[in-house]
RNA sequence: GGAGAGGUGGCUGAGUGGUCGAAAGCGGCGGUCUUGAAAACCGUUGAGGGUUUAUCCCCUCCAAGAGUUCGAAUCUCUUCCUCUCCGCCA
């Protein structure tokens, strides 16, 4: 959420803001509208203000043993006009809350004009892409023989699901210890379980309602669980409602969990192999930081998840997205693309975001600066290290061998218990 | 799932219709005292919002929502959560 004194303040720079989101902002009918909130919310406090001096009064009265008729008599035509304007005001401030909960982020003066991932910078590239001297197979293809399933994913489920077997299930598994250890070992953040279901708040808190409910798989229960899309979401709304201590400042998360996404727009996109699934493993890395911290935060976090590659020997490169590519949530994002021989492509294996106060303002959640005693809005800012079913694309497909056979990364072995190939 | 007990400020905890945003204690902050510190004493100490140049002032918030009332932390209803016992269960 966007932070309603710019509305007040300067709305020709949020009416520019949201253009460069592509965003239409109708500034004229919500001028009026704030406009008509001033005047309303005004008319009900001085309304409230008269109830509670005259409901004083008579409390004064009685104690005194006075006669109190003739001041219920005065005090009766109030509660009408109190209540219309009262319900009349809840009807503008909701009005407002959905107008400005469906407005994305304003997005950070770096990030480039564009229109999608076409337009997106290029801004590190990092290893050797792998040459083969024989035609390099995609995973579908290397996994087949393996243990790698879609077949009877599809019958226990449905399209869109994957099975693994045998060496390919703990390769998936070494790859999530690996990152989990790295990033608690070695950038200093705490491991944390969540749940996998969570409620609409929480959603709410970091951006995913009410927009984007057609992306996420809904639980029917009273009231509805959402299978999560990330561990952002539970993780992130940790803070919800807290003040947090500026002794335990910045708190860093780093959660392995499954995601769901319903990828109901995706209709025909990746629809071979295991590039997008409806449920996947990831290790989400989180932060929440002052405001003073948050840049320098973000590309300490993304170099994080870039650790990971590097331990992995993928090679990959680190893309700025332009303003049309960049999620509704997020002031900046940087996505890593991990090169794919079977594609001959990179494919996006993390994507690395600064939210600023955005999440914040929605979650309420602050952190207490000493400086000046008083609450104020977190940043937060996440990202994958790494989506683990891609990295593991990754790894079979540029750890191939001409006989089909793959490798095993060399910081995968203690993992693998000994084995060198599959 | 059944029965019962509860949810109050950073924490403990009082408050069952009328200046209660809320006693008291702890903690925090400021001060007196001290070479310094502790102790003691004094003062201060929630969040969000409106208005304002600013102060003042005003509104809302005692799990959440609805209701009764001139007036609700306090009464009624619904929901959620926590704890105890029983049942079931990895």
């Amino acid at each position: 959420m966007l932070d309603p004194r710019l509305f007040r303040t300067d709305l020709e720079n949020v009416k520019k803001q949201l253009k460069l989101r592509s965003f239409n902002f109708d500034s004229v009918a919500f001028e009026a509208l704030e406009n008509k909130r001033k005047t309303v919310q005004i008319r009900t406090q001085e309304l409230q203000n008269e109830r509670n001096k005259r409901s004083k009064n008579i409390g004064q009265a009685k104690a005194k043993g006075e006669d109190i008729q003739p001041l219920l008599d005065q005090v009766q035509d109030y509660a009408d006009q109190l209540n219309q304007s009262e319900n009349e005001l809840t009807d503008i401030q909701q009005e407002m809350t959905a107008l400005m909960s469906a407005m994305p982020n304003f997005l950070d003066e770096i990030v480039p004009k564009g229109k999608d991932e076409a337009d997106n910078v290029e801004i590190d590239l990092w290893g050797k892409i792998p040459v083969f001297s024989f035609q390099a197979k995609d995973h579908v293809d290397l996994g087949e023989s393996k243990g790698l399933d879609f077949e009877v994913a599809a019958k226990i489920s449905s399209a869109r699901f994957a099975v693994l077997k045998g060496a390919l299930a703990r390769l998936q598994r070494a790859i999530i210890q690996l990152m989990l250890d790295t990033h608690t070992d070695e950038h200093g953040y705490s491991e944390i379980y969540v749940p996998f279901l969570v409620n609409a708040d929480s959603l709410y808190g970091t951006g995913q309602l009410p927009k984007f409910a057609d992306d996420l798989f809904k639980v029917d229960n009273d009231p509805d669980f959402y299978l999560i899309p990330t561990a952002e979401v539970p993780v992130t709304n940790i803070v919800r409602d807290v003040i947090v201590e500026a002794k335990d400042m910045p708190l860093k998360f780093v959660c392995h969990t499954p995601c769901f996404r319903s990828e109901a727009g995706a209709y025909g996109r990746d629809v071979r192999g295991m590039i997008r699934q409806h449920q996947f493993e990831k290790v989400e890395l989180v932060q929440i930081v002052s405001a003073e911290e948050s840049v320098k935060a973000h590309e300490e976090l993304t170099q994080h998840a870039e650790n990971i590659l590097k331990k992995l020997k993928l090679p990959y490169r680190k893309m700025l997205l332009c303003a049309g590519d960049t999620g509704f949530s997020s002031s900046k994002t940087y996505d890593l693309e991990v090169w794919l021989p079977g594609q001959e492509k990179y494919r996006e294996i993390s994507s690395c975001s600064n939210f600023k106060d955005f999440q914040a303002r929605r979650m309420q959640a602050r952190w207490r600066n000493p400086e000046t005693g008083k609450p104020e809005l977190v940043h937060t800012i996440n990202g994958s290290g790494l989506a683990a079913g891609r990295t593991l694309i990754a790894i079979m497909e540029n750890y191939q061998d001409e006989q089909g056979y793959i490798h095993i990364p060399e910081v995968l072995k203690s993992y693998m218990g000994g084995l060198e190939v599959i």
